[in-house]
RNA sequence: CGGAGCGUAGCGCAGCCUGGUAGCGCACUUGUCUGGGGGGCAAGUGGUCGUGGGUUCAAAUCCCGCCGCUCCGACCA
C-alpha cells in the first residue's frame, strides 16, 4: 500500500474527549472516526487490524471443531419471546418495529438464533457434539457507551454455542474452549489476559469465566490473589472472615444522640467501624421491604445481593424503613417485622455495637445467633484490599481490568425454555446442554493498545499489525532515493509481505511521527547516508533493536525477520 | 436515569460576561526553500456559530425549549 493513496488522515492533537491510550491513538492514528456515540467507521488500518484478530479466532475456533455460521442482526420478538429473554432483558435490547407493526429487535447475542437454527438442524444424538460460530455485528443500547472501543453500543463480536448429551461432554468442550481461548490472546499478543470467575448475570446459567486484561483503567473491578494466582470479579468474590472468640455479653443501651453514621459513631465512642453492625434496607420490586445487616467497615455488593433477592430492588424510602419497625440512623436487625439478613462478616463476630431502633440511642453487645436467630445468613459484602483469599489465606488485591471475553455454562436454560430436543440412542426425545462462548473483538483491539503503547502510538504485535513492514523515504525527488524505495517496495510486495510505503516527499519528522502512530514492527528506512554505503536502515517498533544491511538483502532480510518474529504468535 | 461540563471550519480552541463585518493554531490547496523526529516563507480554500423559538434596528453573544457530545455515578454477557 502506498501511504499516498491511503485514506487515513493522522491528527496530531489528542482528541479532547479521549482520556484512554486507545481511544486516543485510535482516533490520532486513523484507525477509526466517530458516527455516533458508542458508533464508530473503522478505517483502513483499523480494518486490517481487525480483520486479522477475526482470522486467528476463526482459526483457534476451527481446530476446536467449530463450525462457522451467520446469523441475523435483526430477528423478530417471537424469538426472544421463547427464551422469555423479550421481557427479562431491559432496555438495552433495542426493540423497534418494522413497517408492518410487527416488534422486531436488533441481536445483542445471539443464543434464541443459534438454538432456533440447531433445534431443525440437529435432532439426533449422532449429530452431537457440536459447535456453531459467528463473527457478527452486536447491538446493545448502553447507557453510557465511553472510552472508545472500550465500551460501545455497535460491536463486533465473536460469539459461539455448543450443544451436548451429557455434563461431562460439556465440562471436557468447557475446557478445551478455555484453553483456546489462552491461545488466541496470546496470538494476538496479550498473553496478559486472565480468566477469572465471574457472574453469569442476563445469560442465566451455572458457570461462568471472564478473560480479563488487567489494567488500571478497566471498568470491572478484579479480585485477585498474588500468591495463589486466582482471579475473580468483584461481583463473585469471597473472603473468609475470623474472629476471635468471646464470651457473649448482655444487650446493653448507650445514648448516642443525634449519631446518624457509622462514621459519627466511631468519632462519638471511639470504637472502630468493624466491631459495628450496618443496616442497610431495600425495597424489591415486589414491593417488600429487605433489611440487610453487614460489618460497619463493608459495602453491600448489589451483585451479590441480587443473586440472594432473585429480583429488581432499590434503596428502602425512610417511611418504608420506619414500617418495618426500624428507625433510620439508630437501626437494627433486632425485633423487625421484614425479612432480615445478615452478611457473614457479622455472622459469626461477637458483641458489636448496632442500633437500638430507638432515636438516639445504640446498643452494645449485639450477636446474630443470640439477637436475630431468625436472620438468613448470606454472602453479600463487597471484598476489600487485604481480605484473606478463600484459597490459599494469603492477602487479597483489588484492580481492575477490561473483559476481552467470557465463557458461560449455560445448561438447558436455552434449550428447554425454545424445545429443543435430539433422539438419544433408545429413540427418547432429550434436551441438551448448552455454553457459550463469546470474546469482543473491537474491544480486544483496544485493549492491545492499552497493553502495548508508548508516548508516541500503539506497538502492534506481528500477528495484528495493520502491516508488516513500514518503508520511509527520506529525500523522494533524489532519484537513487526514489529508485531504491519503489525497488524494494516492488520486491516486498512481489515476496507477498505486507508493506505500508511512504511515497509523500515529506521531511523525516513527519514520517516517522505518523509511522509510529501506524505501529507497524518494522521499519525500513532509505536515507542519503546509508545508501551512499549500499545500506538500508531497519528498526524494530518498540524496542531499540536497529542496524544496516545491504540495499540487495533488504528484501529477504525483511521476510526472514518476519519469519522469525511470527514465531512468537503460532 | 442522577451530578458536572461542553457544542464556533476535518481536529484543537478563542470570541459570549459588556449585542454591531466570525477569528487563531493544526490539517487541506498552490508555489518555493528545506530535508534524520510533526520544518520555514508566501499566497489560498473551507463556517446557516448544534437546533427551534423569543427579545432587539441588529444575536455566536441576552432569554426559553429541544437535540447532541464528554466526564463522574447508577446500570450492564
Amino acid at each position: 500500500m502506498r501511504q499516498s493513496k491511503l485514506i487515513s488522515r493522522k491528527h496530531k492533537e489528542k482528541p479532547a474527549d479521549a482520556i484512554l491510550a486507545s481511544h486516543i491513538y485510535l482516533l490520532r492514528g486513523g484507525y477509526m472516526r466517530p458516527v455516533a456515540n458508542g458508533i464508530y467507521s473503522l478505517l483502513p488500518p483499523g480494518k486490517r487490524v481487525q480483520q486479522k484478530i477475526e482470522n486467528i479466532i476463526r482459526e483457534e475456533m476451527n481446530k476446536i471443531d467449530g463450525q462457522e455460521v451467520m446469523m441475523p442482526v435483526v430477528m423478530p420478538r417471537e424469538m426472544w419471546e421463547e427464551s422469555g429473554r423479550w421481557d427479562s432483558v431491559g432496555p438495552e435490547l433495542l426493540r423497534f418495529k418494522d413497517r408492518t407493526g410487527h416488534d422486531m429487535l436488533l441481536g445483542m447475542t445471539h443464543e434464541e438464533p443459534c438454538t432456533a437454527l440447531a433445534r431443525t438442524e440437529a435432532t439426533s444424538y449422532r449429530d452431537y457434539p457440536f459447535m456453531l460460530y459467528q463473527i457478527q455485528t452486536k447491538y446493545r443500547d448502553e447507557a453510557r457507551s465511553r472510552g472508545g472501543l472500550i465500551r460501545v453500543r455497535e460491536f463486533t463480536m465473536k460469539d459461539a454455542y455448543s450443544f451436548h448429551t451429557n455434563e461431562k461432554d460439556l465440562d471436557e468442550y468447557y475446557e478445551k474452549v478455555a484453553e483456546a481461548y489462552h491461545t488466541i490472546y496470546r496470538r494476538i499478543g496479550i498473553p496478559e489476559v486472565v480468566a477469572i470467575q465471574s457472574d453469569t448475570g442476563m445469560m442465566g446459567g451455572k458457570v461462568a469465566h471472564e478473560y480479563q486484561l488487567v489494567t488500571d483503567v478497566g471498568e470491572d473491578k478484579v479480585v485477585m490473589c498474588p500468591e495463589c494466582k486466582s482471579y475473580w470479579n468483584a461481583e463473585v468474590a469471597t473472603t473468609e472472615y475470623q474472629y476471635k472468640k468471646e464470651d457473649l455479653l448482655p444487650l446493653e443501651e448507650i445514648a448516642t444522640p443525634n449519631t446518624k453514621t457509622i462514621e459519627d459513631l466511631v468519632k462519638l465512642i471511639g470504637v472502630s467501624a468493624h466491631k459495628m453492625a450496618k443496616m442497610v434496607f431495600y425495597t424489591t420490586e415486589k414491593n417488600e421491604t429487605v433489611a440487610v445487616v453487614i460489618r460497619g467497615d463493608l459495602e453491600v455488593n448489589e451483585t451479590k445481593l441480587a443473586k440472594v433477592l432473585k429480583c429488581l430492588f432499590n434503596f428502602a424510602t425512610d417511611e418504608a424503613v420506619r414500617e418495618v419497625g426500624a428507625v433510620p440512623g439508630f437501626a437494627s436487625g433486632i425485633g423487625l417485622t421484614c425479612k432480615v439478613y445478615v452478611d457473614k462478616s457479622v455472622a459469626k463476630a461477637y458483641n458489636l455495637i448496632c442500633g437500638a431502633n430507638k432515636e438516639g440511642f445504640h446498643l452494645k453487645n449485639f450477636n446474630v445467633s443470640r439477637d436475630t436467630p431468625k436472620a438468613e445468613i448470606v454472602d453479600i459484602a463487597t471484598v476489600q484490599e487485604g481480605d484473606v483469599c478463600p484459597k490459599c489465606g494469603a492477602k487479597l488485591h483489588l484492580t481492575r481490568g477490561i473483559e476481552v471475553g467470557n465463557i458461560f455454562k449455560l445448561g438447558t436454560k436455552y434449550t428447554e425454555s425454545m424445545k429443543m430436543t435430539y433422539t438419544d440412542e433408545n429413540g427418547e426425545d432429550k434436551v441438551p446442554l448448552m455454553a457459550c462462548y463469546g470474546i469482543g473483538i473491537g474491544r480486544s483491539l483496544a485493549s492491545v493498545i492499552e497493553a502495548h503503547h508508548d508516548d508516541y502510538g500503539p506497538i502492534w504485535p506481528l500477528s495484528i499489525a495493520p502491516w508488516q513492514v513500514q518503508i520511509n523515504a527520506m529525500g523522494l525527488d533524489k532519484d537513487e532515493i526514489k529508485n531504491t524505495a519503489e525497488q524494494l517496495y516492488a520486491d516486498l510486495e512481489k515476496a507477498g509481505v505486507e508493506v505500508l510505503y511512504d511515497d509523500r516527499n515529506l521531511s523525516a519528522g513527519v514520517q516517522f511521527a505518523e509511522a509510529d502512530l501506524t505501529g507497524i514492527p518494522l521499519r525500513l528506512i532509505v536515507a542519503p547516508k546509508a545508501l551512499a554505503q549500499g545500506m538500508i536502515e531497519y528498526k524494530v517498533r518498540g524496542t531499540d533493536e536497529k542496524g544496516m544491511i545491504p540495499v540487495a538483502e533488504a528484501a529477504a532480510f525483511a521476510q526472514s525477520w518476519i519469519k522469525k518474529e511470527m514465531k512468537k504468535y503460532k
